[in-house]
DNA sequence: TATCTTTTGTAGTCGCCACTATAAAATGCC
DNA sequence: GGCATTTTATAGTGGCGACTACAAAAGATA
C-alpha cells in the first residue's frame, strides 16, 4: 500500500516523529505540570536537540497547546457523548463527574486534568490555551442544561466545573481513585436535590 | 508606658518592621502566587535590599510559611468557630462553604485561598508548608463530622475540601462573588441530601 | 571617645531558563 | 556527480532566578 508517509520530502529526514513527540510531551506535562517541565527535559525525553523541537513545534507553549488538543481529543471527558440532548440532567451531569473521577486517576504518576491544571501555570500563552479548553467545556455543559432548565444552567455549569476542578486538585495531590469516586458520587447528590420536582 | 518596643537592641536599628513586611508579602503572594513573586519583587515592595530580607526571614520559602501562618490566623475560614461540636452537620458544613465563598472573593486583585493555591507551587518547602495547613483543615472537618456520623466523616471531609479547592480555583480565575456564593449554596444541597434521615 | 554589635547597601555569585546562530550532514532531483 | 533542500548537532546567547560576601553605617555600652 502506498500511504502518504512513503512520499519522502526533499531534505534530510527527521530523526523523530513529531506526533509521537506529543505523546511524550503529554506524559511529562501531565506528571509535573507546565512550569516544572523545562525545554531541556523535553529534548532529553525526545532524544533530540533544542533546534529540532523549535523547528517542529515553534515554542514550548505551542507544543503544550498541541499537547492539550491531543489530550482532550483522546483522554478528556467526552462531554459531547455524555451530555446527549434529552438525557435527564441529574443523571447526565453525575455521569460527567464519575467519568472525570475515573479519568483523573487513570495514570499513576500523573493525576488530574491536564487542561484544568494548565490554567494555573505561569506562562501567559500556555495558560490561555488551557483556559480556552476549560471555558469551552463549561459552555457545552451550560448549553446542555439550558435546553431543559434555562434558569439553572449557569449555577449548574459553575458547580460542575467547580467540582471537576476540585477533583482534579485532589487527584494531583495523590488521593486514590476510590475516594475521588466517592466524592464525585456525593457531589451528584446536589444535582438530585436541586432538580427533584 | 514602657513597651518592649522601647528596649532597643544593641546594633544598628532596623529600617523596616518584619511584621509589617509579612502583610506586604501576603498581598504579593496572594495576588500572583508563590512562583510568580520573585525575591526582587518582595524587596522592592518592602523598600529593602535582599540581605535584609534574608536576615529577617531566612529564605523566600520561610517568609511564605510565616505569611501562611499569619493568613490562616487572620483571614482564613475559622473552622474552629464554625464547626462547634453539636451543631447540625449539614448546617455547619454549609456555613463553611459560604464563609469560604465570601473570604475567597474578599479582595479584588487576589482571589482564592492562599493555602490551597500554595499547594500547587513548584517549590518543595513552600508547597509542604501549604499542604500542612490544608491537611490540618481536613482533619478538623473530619473530626467534627466523626463525632456524629463516623461512617460519613471521610467522604464528607473529602467533598468539603474538594469544593473549597474548586471555589478557590474559580475565585482565582476571576469569577465574581455572586456566582461563587451560588455555587457554594448549590454544593450545600449535597449535605442535605446525604444527611437527611 | 573607643569598642562592640547588628543591620544596611553595594555589588556581585552561580545556575537554570527559553531560545537561536551557524554550519555540517543527509536526503531527493537533475 | 553536483545542486537544492531540509534537518541535524554544536555551542552558544542574554536574562532572570534565589541567594550572599563584604565593608560601611548606626546605634548601645563602657
Amino acid at each position: 500500500m502506498a500511504t502518504t508517509k512513503d512520499i519522502r520530502p526533499r531534505g534530510r529526514p527527521r530523526r523523530f516523529d513529531p506526533n509521537q513527540g506529543i505523546a511524550v510531551a503529554q506524559r511529562l506535562f501531565h506528571a509535573r505540570g507546565y512550569d516544572a517541565v523545562s525545554v531541556a527535559d523535553l529534548t532529553d525525553a525526545l532524544g533530540i536537540n533544542p533546534p529540532s523541537l523549535y523547528s517542529a513545534y515553534g515554542s514550548k507553549a505551542e507544543l503544550f497547546a498541541r499537547t492539550l488538543r491531543h489530550y482532550t481529543e483522546t483522554q478528556g471527558v467526552p462531554l459531547g457523548e455524555i451530555l446527549r440532548p434529552g438525557r435527564p440532567v441529574a443523571e447526565a451531569l453525575s455521569a460527567v463527574l464519575e467519568d472525570a473521577a475515573n479519568k483523573y486517576t487513570a495514570h499513576p504518576g500523573s493525576g488530574g486534568c491536564l487542561a484544568i491544571e494548565g490554567t494555573r501555570c505561569n506562562d501567559v500563552d500556555a495558560r490561555n490555551a488551557a483556559r480556552n479548553l476549560t471555558s469551552a467545556a463549561r459552555d457545552v455543559i451550560y448549553r446542555f442544561v439550558a435546553e431543559t432548565h434555562p434558569d439553572l444552567a449557569d449555577v449548574l455549569a459553575d458547580y460542575t466545573v467547580t467540582v471537576m476542578s476540585g477533583l482534579s486538585a485532589m487527584a494531583r495531590e495523590g488521593v486514590g481513585r476510590d475516594r475521588i469516586l466517592g466524592t464525585a458520587s456525593l457531589a451528584a447528590a446536589a444535582y438530585r436535590e436541586t432538580l427533584s420536582v
